[in-house]
Formats: structure tokens, C-alpha cells, sequence
DNA sequence: GTAGGGTTAG
């Protein structure tokens, strides 16, 4: 039976794109030949067709025009007004004799210059006086209120409102500014209320306040409405956020860029690209021409979605129209380089930030810091360090913990200990959970388990919270130790301080089992998995009887699985897989696999051209990777038996471990092979990747005896 | 937190 869970799409293959490309955004045209044209967008704008002349001289509201865009969308590719977007921004559609309507206002609402307030020292100290008030309750608010030193004027009371927080007392103060009835309350008041409501992240007192100013017919602006736009979407209310946008076109009220860049982000965040593009285009096509802020927006959408060409749209974009990119600007589209895999990239676009002499703050290093450990550029993380340092660039804490992550993904123990010292040194920047676990990650993965303890100690004495990432590594690391008994008193130390075990821990606990060498340690062990996940207990206890039916075990296995996450469910598979093979259960491991496979855990293990036949086991534990060179060379013996068309060539790849701490895949598949006797020869030139010809197996399986090579 | 839009960590 289909279990749905079961077939959730696994991503197996992190596809790194090792890109090494320095060229630079704003000064290579030619880079935009290095890649292809972004799959163009269609869109069929109902309003560019020319409509009959009585319908055309009818003002059609905005809310219309956007409609066929916003919401049917641009799918009809069929309309011959269709429209391609993104590789001809500047194209054909607006009908130069007859302008689109505009859907913006070019001018941004002016905001009113308060004149000098002789009374401004006295009222800010009323106001801190209301703000730092012990008592929190509404009747010393209102006592308090009545001791404001100078009459509650539009201008006084503006200022005092400007002042308060948190939203309850600026919502007190509204409240009773409207009952002095001195002056009518306009839409400024409005708009100040609102935005402290909005930190408060009060939306329903937002509507409501909203839903007072129409029916007392107190004028909403673009201030109004952006502040209400935004406060939707901060509340992911994202629907409010576009009924809101669209009520604005229906009164009449044209968005300004302000509330317009405020309504892309709400569909950038929905992942509605098309919708937005389709906005930006009519913004464009009214004649609008974006600034910095925008572009933040769209870059942030395209770093979502993983989407280069579109980064490199915004990129072009922005330097046909000369707008320079701020630092806000460049962290985010440095953030969208590297979710879309491309360190290369952030590289070059970081050398042009500095040349274009902006200086970068305490995000775009982190976000560089990140791409590089992800990346495991060594070099160009250790450089860019230097130059954190040499130039003075600003440091803040998350800067410090990304520096730390990025030892941990380079093996850089010695660095992060410099670092964590001078953390424990300075002012501002005190190690946290988050340090701690860097620490222990770099210690755990470098096989430091004293350090990795000290560490642990070292936490408890300092009151800092050990998290479940911290405990995964320590356990994993004690397990590596054979120091079994110190596994139990962790997992319990964590569990009593809170810690929520999760699938992570479970796949470590369970690839702790696979290498215990009596029943006395992986007992210590699974009592620990019986706390955290006493489905998998069962099922590793199922799997070392001596009767269970393969139906059983399949059973047992689909109901563990369905209920693990998506990216623990392979490593569970491979640790019971290592775990059966320890055992000397050897068929059960294969009956695993099987399963593994079956459900969908190891997509492109096999993979199959005319001329050549592959195994991929970067993805397997060592045990599972046994178990599949065997279940292969099987398949590829009764292949040969059968006389049945066989390609030039094998090959099975290990992968070679960038990391440091990489286990010797390669070698210990490479012994099996030789174990097995099997005609693979590891290439000289190519690390983890052994290569057999047709002749060299055709005679193996001949010099063989069936047992040898089937389970 | 100068009436409104955009950016940092397993």
C-alpha cells in the first residue's frame, strides 16, 4: 500500500555547483552569455488589448486591471498579447499611443514637517516616565496621565505618541486623547497608533482601528496603508495584506512605492514570483523606476527559490537603471547567492561592494562567512578573516557563532579555540548556546572527546543551556570513543535539562549501536533509544531476532519511516543496515536495502547509460555501501550467466570526502572489493571512483563459483 | 521605534 509519507521526494544529491567564476555584476556584459536566458514568462494583460472605444473611455479601477494579473495570472500563452518578461523587460506591450494606466504614483506621499516644539524636553520625559512604569495595569496608566505637564495639544499629544511603548499604552494614550475631544483626531494619529500596534503585532486592533477611520471618515493614506500592509504581513496574515492593497485601489487611493514595494514582498514571501514580476513590470511600465529597497525585495525572492537567473535579473536590472545596490542591498543578494549554491558569485559580488566603496557590516560578513565553511573554502574563509580584522570591519555576536560554524565545516579547531577564547573575553560577544555547540560540534567531529567533555562541564558549570545539535555531537563523538556509559549519563543529563531528542539525535543513537561490540554496550545504548524513540528501539530489537518474517520487518520498518523526517529516513536505513551487517546478518541487511530502496530512500544508486553502468554510494553508510556493491555485483553476475547485453563499462563511486573528518569510504570500499575479489580498480586520477571493463567481469564471473558472489 | 517598504545563525 502507498503510504503518502513514504514517497515524500527525497533530496539526496546536494548538488554543489563549485563555481569558481570572479567575474564581476556591474562591469561584465559578457557574464550574461555565460548562462542561459531565464525561461521566459508569459502573461496575458486582458487590459493591453484594445478594448472597444466606450469600455476604454470608462475608467477601469486599478483593482481590475490588476486582477487578470494578481490573480488569473499569466499561464495563457495562447493570447497573443503575451508578453516575455524577463528576457525583454522594456518590451512591445505598452502601446505607446495609448499609455497603460499607471498602477503607482511616481510621487511618494510627503510626510509634514513638525515645526520645533518648545515643550519637547519636558513632553519625551513625560513620555519615558509612562514607559518605564513598574506597574503595567491601565488604572496607574491613566493616573499617570494625569500628571502630563502641558496640555494635551494636536502637536503635544502627536509627540507623546510618537514616544510610547509598548502598544497597550499607546493604544491608552490614543484612547484618551480622543476623549479630551481638544482637536479631531487625523489620520497621522491614526497611522503613529498603528505602527506601535504593528511592534506589537496586534493586526485585529490594526483592522478595527481601520475600520473606525472609514466609518468616521478619517482619510487613509499610503501611510495608512502600508503600515496596515506590512502589519499583515508580519502576522503572516498575508491574504489581510492583499485585500487591504486591493481596498486601496477600490477607494480610490493610488499606491505610492512605499506601499507598492510593501505588496511585492507580501507575494515575494507567498512565492508567488510570477505575480510579483508581473507588478514589477506594470510598476516599470508606469513609468516607475524602482530603488534600492525593491530590489532587496526581488532578490530575497529569487534567493528563496534557489533561483539564479533571477539574481542575476535583479542584478542586470538594477545596473540598466543606475541604481546602486546599498549594503542592505548586497547582504541580501549575497544570501541568495548562497542558497543558490554559488560561492563563486557571493565572491565576486562582495569584491564589488567594496570597490564601489560601501563598507560592509556585521550580516554581509556573515553571510560570506557561511557560503565559504558551507563551500569548504578554506583559503578564502581564512583570507576574508584576515581582512575582518585588518580593516576593523564590525563584529557582533552571530558573526562570532558563524565564524565558529564555519571551523566546525572546515575542521578549523585550533582557529575556533583563538576565537572562543577572545568571545570569552570581550564585552559584548559572551559565548552562548550557540557557541557552545560550535565547540562541541568542532571537538565532536575532530574526535577531541576530552575537549568535547571539557566542554560539557564546562556548560553545566556555566549555567549554558546544552541544546539537542549539542548533544548529538557529544554523543556522537562518545560513541566514536567506545565510551559507552558516558553516552547514558549525557542522553540523561540532556533529557533532565529539557532537551526534546529529535530524529537527528535517534539516527546518532542508532549509528552508535552499529558500533558497539557486545550486547552489555548496545544495551547502554538502546536504553537511550528506547527514551527517545521506542518505535525504533523496536524495530533495531525486531531486527535481531532470529524468526521475524521479511513481512514483519517491513511492516515494522514502514511505520518507523513514514513517522521520521524526509532527511533522516536514508541514515536511519543505512545505520540499521550497518547494524544488521555487525550482527553477521548479512540477508537481513540486504532485505533493508531493499526496503531502503523500495521506498524511495536511495534514488540514483543505480544509474545506467548505453555505454556504461554506475553505482553510487555516496549516500550509504559503509555497511549499506557493502551491501549494495554486493547485491550489485549479484544482479551483474546473473546478467552475465544470462548472456544478456552488457555495457563497456562499470563504474562505483564512494566520493572522495572533502570534509576532514570524512570516514575512508574509499578505502573501506576498495578493501571489500578486494574481499569479494570484484574487477574494480580505483582510478589514480579520480579518488572514490573505481572502474571495471566488460572483459574484466565477464571473466570474473566466470572464474567464480555462484556463492561467492550472491548472498 | 523621527507617521510607511528591505538584510544576519545548525
Amino acid at each position: 500500500m502507498a503510504n503518502p509519507a513514504i514517497s515524500t521526494p527525497l533530496d539526496v544529491h546536494l548538488t554543489k555547483h563549485p563555481d569558481s567564476n570572479r567575474a564581476i555584476f556591474f562591469s561584465s556584459p559578457q557574464l550574461t552569455q555565460l548562462f542561459p536566458r531565464r525561461k521566459p514568462l508569459t502573461i496575458s494583460c486582458s487590459s493591453s488589448k484594445s478594448p472597444p472605444k466606450s469600455e476604454s473611455e470608462k475608467p477601469k479601477s486599478l483593482s481590475e486591471q490588476l486582477k487578470p494579473l494578481t490573480a488569473t495570472t499569466l499561464s495563457d500563452s495562447s493570447s497573443d498579447n503575451q508578453t516575455h518578461l524577463l528576457s525583454k523587460p522594456k518590451s512591445t506591450w505598452v502601446n505607446p499611443s495609448r499609455p497603460k494606466r499607471s498602477v503607482l504614483s511616481l510621487q511618494r506621499q510627503k510626510k509634514s514637517s513638525h515645526s520645533h516644539n518648545p515643550q519637547l524636553r519636558d513632553l519625551r520625559r513625560f513620555a519615558q516616565k509612562l514607559n518605564s512604569s513598574q506597574d503595567e495595569s491601565e488604572d496607574a496608566f491613566m493616573a499617570a496621565l494625569e500628571e502630563i505637564p502641558h496640555p494635551p495639544s494636536r502637536e503635544n499629544a502627536l509627540l507623546i505618541l510618537n514616544s510610547l511603548k509598548p502598544w497597550q499604552k499607546t493604544l491608552l494614550f490614543f484612547n484618551w486623547v480622543k476623549t479630551q475631544n481638544s482637536f479631531p483626531m487625523e489620520t497621522i494619529f491614526y497611522n503613529v497608533t498603528m505602527k506601535s500596534l504593528r511592534f506589537g503585532r496586534q493586526f485585529q486592533v490594526i483592522e478595527e482601528l481601520a475600520h473606525e477611520m472609514i466609518s468616521n471618515g478619517v482619510e487613509l493614506d499610503n501611510i495608512t496603508y502600508s503600515t496596515i500592509i506590512t502589519s499583515a504581513k508580519r502576522c503572516k496574515l498575508f491574504d489581510k495584506a492583499v485585500d487591504w492593497f486591493e481596498k486601496m485601489y477600490t477607494t480610490g487611493v493610488m499606491p505610492d512605492e512605499v506601499t507598492y514595494s510593501a505588496i511585492l514582498d507580501v507575494y515575494a514571501q507567498l512565492g508567488k514570483v510570477e505575480e510579483v514580476l508581473s507588478l514589477y513590470e506594470r510598476g516599470r511600465a508606469s513609468g516607475w523606476k524602482p530603488d534600492a529597497i525593491t530590489y532587496a525585495v526581488l532578490g530575497k525572492m529569487f534567493g528563496e527559490a534557489g533561483d539564479f537567473d533571477g539574481i542575476r535579473y535583479v542584478l542586470q536590472e538594477m545596473r540598466s537603471l543606475g541604481v546602486q545596490p546599498n549594503v542592505v542591498v548586497y547582504n541580501t543578494l549575497l544570501e541568495a547567492m548562497g542558497k543558490a549554491g554559488k560561492p563563486g558569485l557571493a565572491r565576486s559580488l562582495f569584491e564589488e561592494l567594496i570597490e564601489s566603496g560601501l563598507t560592509p557590516n556585521e550580516k554581509t560578513l556573515t553571510a560570506l562567512v557561511k557560503i565559504y565553511g558551507k563551500a569548504r573554502w578554506a583559503r578564502d574563509a581564512l583570507e576574508l578573516w584576515d581582512r575582518m580584522r585588518s580593516n576593523s570591519w564590525p563584529m557582533d555576536f552571530i558573526l562570532y557563532n558563524t565564524l565558529l560554524n564555519m571551523c566546525a565545516d572546515l575542521g578549523l579547531e585550533e582557529e575556533a579555540e583563538k576565537l572562543f577564547a577572545e568571545m570569552k573575553r570581550s564585552e559584548n560577544s559572551r559565548p552562548d548556546s550557540w557557541s557552545y555547540t560550535a565547540m562541541l560540534n568542532i571537538y565532536g567531529s575532530g574526535g577531541n572527546v576530552e575537549k568535547a567533555m571539557e566542554t560539557f562541564d564546562e556548560m553545566s558549570e556555566r549555567g549554558v543551556q546544552l541544546n539537542v545539535m549539542g548533544t548529538t555531537c557529544l554523543i556522537q563523538c562518545l560513541g566514536k570513543a567506545k565510551r559507552f556509559d558516558d553516552i547514558g549519563r549525557v542522553f540523561n543529563v540532556a533529557v533532565e535539562k529539557g532537551v526534546k531528542p529529535d530524529d537527528r539525535l535517534c539516527g546518532c543513537l542508532l549509528s552508535v549501536v552499529s558500533l558497539c561490540e557486545n550486547v552489555d554496550d548496545e544495551n547502554k545504548v538502546l536504553s537511550c533509544l528506547q527514551q527517545a524513540n521506542p518505535k525504533l528501539d523496536d524495530l533495531v530489537k525486531l531486527l535481531q531476532e532470529e524468526k521475524p518474517s521479511f513481512e514483519a520487518i517491513k511492516d515494522e520498518f514502514r511505520s518507523v519511516i513514514s513517522n521520521t523526517a524526509v532527511e533522516s529516513r536514508r541514515p536511519f536505513c543505512n545505520c540499521l543496515i550497518d547494524i544488521c551487517r555487525n550482527g553477521g546478518r548479512h540477508e537481513r541487511a540486504h532485505e533493508l536495502l531493499y526496503l531502503g530502496t523500495l521506498y524511495g530512500l536511495y534514488p540514483g544508486l543505480h544509474n545506467k547509460t548505453a555505454n556504461e553502468w554506475s553505482l553510487d554510494v555516496r549516500s550509504l553508510s559503509v555497511g549499506a555501501a557493502q551491501t549494495a556493491l554486493e547485491e550489485w555485483m549479484g544482479t551483474l553476475y546473473r546478467i552475465v550467466q544470462r548472456k544478456e547485453e552488457l555495457p563497456e563499462l562499470f563504474s562505483a563511486q564512494t566520493g572522495a570526502g572533502s570534509h576532514k573528518f570524512a570516514q575512508g569510504m574509499a578505502n573501506s570500499f576498495a578493501s571489500h572489493v578486494k574481499k569479494l575479489a570484484a574487477p574494480f580498480r580505483q582510478c589514480e586520477d579520480k579518488a572514490g571512483f573505481f572502474v571495471a571493463t566488460r572483459e574484466d567481469l565477464v571473466s570474473w564471473v566466470q572464474s567464480k563459483a555462484p556463492s561467492v558472489v550472491t548472498v
